[in-house]
RNA sequence: GUCCUUGUACCUCAGUAGGAUAGAGGGUCCGCCUCCUAAGCGGAAUGCCGGCGGUUCGACUCCGCCCAAGGACGCCA
């Protein structure tokens, strides 16, 4: 069917050429002065430039050629106006956008194009790297936005027609487990232990290990060698060290399983550091002996300067000089056990930003020492930091690591007080269930509105407060639209014969409509997904406002029914795409 | 020290083909429920777009220098 804006311009470029304009000049912009224009041709000034001519008889002559343009046989333009320095203002003609609509509302992917029509890229599978929780330890709110984001991202792949595939990338292996592992054993406690006890006796044998010179707590040295011992043995696939590792990992993963599901979150791998162990070592022989991997002052590195490179780019150590393999080995026999083991065009990581100089070196490293089959993308989404009130990282209340789970209870606490506090009929739902899922968009929706990379400021008070743009308020645009298909019994067939009645909002209301496939590729080609976030508030907005200033169900001329709940309709499902795509519930009342 | 990121309203942030008068939300003030959920809608006020210079018809946007904040920088993950 097609994107009328992209056909808007091939019909401009048409009309161009018949006045021998070049055709990289025919495109339309969205208005920056709305009350004059949808959209305008800024192109002028610099076919004026190119032609010696007055931007103003530029503007002119494009107006004179494009005025009477049709599009499918309807008139495109209400209005073609040439404008004081050298615009072309543009109105489009309702009719046409309307045209448009009906065509959106009767297709099952709302007018977004096929994969092939609308990307210019040749991606047809993406691995996307993000979670990175770990094993033993609890999710704290530092794993929300890479989850969160990661799965937004994935699923919005997926909508575009790529196949995914998720993979957790757990810490799972290390000194941490060999810490976890003696303090197991020093408890007695090998042969039953749940996820709670893991998560106490994690910073315990952390704290015992390390000690704490603030307190006065000396370090326990042989505990801290035993620890490094039972690492080493986990590392030789030694008993009982592996045992129990396992067992720790299988509690571990079907406790992560049951967080990241409250997220709506969800991977198709749940790899870690330790799935490639055994390939570390002879991965780094290998490079040694072909000569990609040098000796440096006692460890093995790899050059992954480029001559291109303004900044200093150190090696990247494989090895270190006793002999261990360290997280850069790690992530690069990631690579190669994913290269050898999926077919995959791009690597997306969803990690925080810090780590951005490590992965840039990790990325190197692998195609300079061959692991890649093919030309490959690597994209570091650079995740950055979740900052308290104070602007500083979030913390606990007691100055600790905030634990996810702490905060999501908090946010259902809020949540039901505030559906308590409105008091309003919710029939036979649960008001649990609904608090659950307001206080999760909330949530989600005030991490994945903010671009990815950017820091921000956590304040559960405003994304609590539903107003302006957060999840409740989205959600609660649904609600209302909801409850008037609910009042008509609506049976979801539309007829669209309904007349066309058009105003200012509802004039907004369908260019906003038609936007939606430019908005996903936009979307897509930033990685990032607060570009949707923007998009359906701004159109969530639309809809209230038009909610105020018409009447739906008490409009008596039918066919002006009609056609209100064939907007209704399209803003529903667009809005329910979306939010399908950043993974966010909607509750049926609230 | 080197490099990266950021600097836009009182606060939190949008703003990429360089385009007209720089936008939202919160907060503040003023209005709107005999009517489809007021978690809503409408209106008002608020700006040396960090600074200086350059490129040009035109710069928040591109280039150079400077200032400020945060981060990363070979054997921790």
């Amino acid at each position: 069917m097609g994107n009328l804006i992209k056909k808007i311009n091939t019909e401009i470029a048409k009309a161009f050429k018949d006045i021998h304009l070049d055709e990289s000049y025919a495109y339309i912009s969205i208005s920056g002065l709305p009350e004059l224009a949808d959209y305008q041709i800024n192109s002028c000034f610099n076919i004026a430039k190119a032609q010696k001519k007055n931007p103003m008889d530029v503007a002119s002559e494009i107006s004179d050629v494009i005025k009477d343009l049709t599009i499918d046989g309807t008139k495109a333009f209400l209005k073609v106006e040439p404008s004081k320095p050298g615009f072309v203002n543009l109105k489009i003609n309702d009719e046409l956008l309307y045209a448009y609509i009906k065509k959106i509302l009767n297709d099952d992917k709302l007018g977004v194009g096929d994969k092939e029509t609308i990307l210019n890229d040749n991606i047809k599978t993406i691995l996307l790297d993000y979670g990175g929780a770990n094993v033993a330890k609890p999710l704290h709110v530092g794993h929300l936005r890479v989850a969160v984001i990661g799965e937004a991202l994935k699923r919005l792949y997926n909508r575009l027609g790529i196949k995914t595939i998720g993979d957790i990338h757990l810490g799972d292996y290390g000194l941490q487990m060999g810490l976890v592992i003696e303090e197991l054993k020093d408890e007695d406690m090998l042969d039953s232990f749940t996820i709670s006890d893991l998560e106490i006796i994690y910073p315990k044998a952390s704290l015992r290990a390390k000690g704490d010179p603030s307190k006065n707590i000396e370090p326990d040295t042989q505990f801290s060698n035993r620890a490094h011992e039972s690492t080493k043995r986990l590392q030789d696939n030694l008993e009982p060290e592996t045992s129990i590792w396992k067992k720790i990992l299988d509690i571990s993963i079907e406790d992560l399983k049951k967080r990241y599901a409250e997220l709506n979150v969800s991977f198709d791998y749940y790899y870690g550091e330790s799935t490639v162990k055994d390939i570390m070592g002879p991965m780094v022989d290998d490079f040694i002996k072909r000569g990609v991997a040098h000796e440096s002052n006692g460890a093995y590195v790899i050059d992954v300067k480029e001559d291109t490179d303004k900044k200093e780019m150190p090696p990247c150590i494989v090895r270190k000089s006793d002999g261990a393999v360290l997280y850069a080995t790690s992530d690069i026999a990631t690579i190669k056990f994913r290269e050898d083991n999926f077919d995959v065009d791009e690597y997306i990581y969803v990690v925080d930003k810090r780590q951005s100089l490590h992965l840039e070196q990790c990325f190197r490293a692998a195609k300079i020492a061959g692991v890649l089959k093919g030309d490959k993308v690597f994209k570091h989404v650079a995740v950055g930091t979740m900052n308290g009130m104070d602007g500083k990282p979030f913390k606990s209340r007691d100055g600790g690591v905030a634990k996810l789970e702490t905060l999501i209870t908090e946010a259902k606490n809020k949540a039901r007080e505030i559906l308590k506090a409105n008091d309003r009929d919710m029939g036979n739902l649960n008001i649990d269930d609904i608090a659950s899922k307001i206080s999760i968009a909330a949530l989600k929706y005030g991490d994945l509105s903010n671009s990815p990379t950017r820091d921000y400021i956590f304040n559960m008070d405003k994304f609590l407060s539903f107003e302006g743009n957060t999840g409740p308020y989205i959600l609660y645009t649904l609600v209302r639209i909801r409850s008037i298909f609910e009042k008509i019994s609506f049976d979801g067939n539309i007829d669209e014969t309904g007349e066309i009645v058009s105003d200012d909002i509802i004039h907004d209301i369908f260019l906003k409509i038609i936007r939606y496939e430019d908005v996903l590729l936009e979307a897509y080609k930033s990685y990032d997904p607060s570009v949707l976030c923007k998009y359906i508030y701004e159109l969530s907005n639309d809809f209230n406002s038009f909610y105020h200033d018409h009447s739906i169900i008490g409009e008596e001329n039918l066919q002006k029914r009609n056609f209100y709940i064939s907007l209704l309709v399209v803003i529903d499902k667009i809005i329910r795409d979306v939010l399908g795509i950043l993974a966010i519930d909607v509750p049926e009342r609230m």
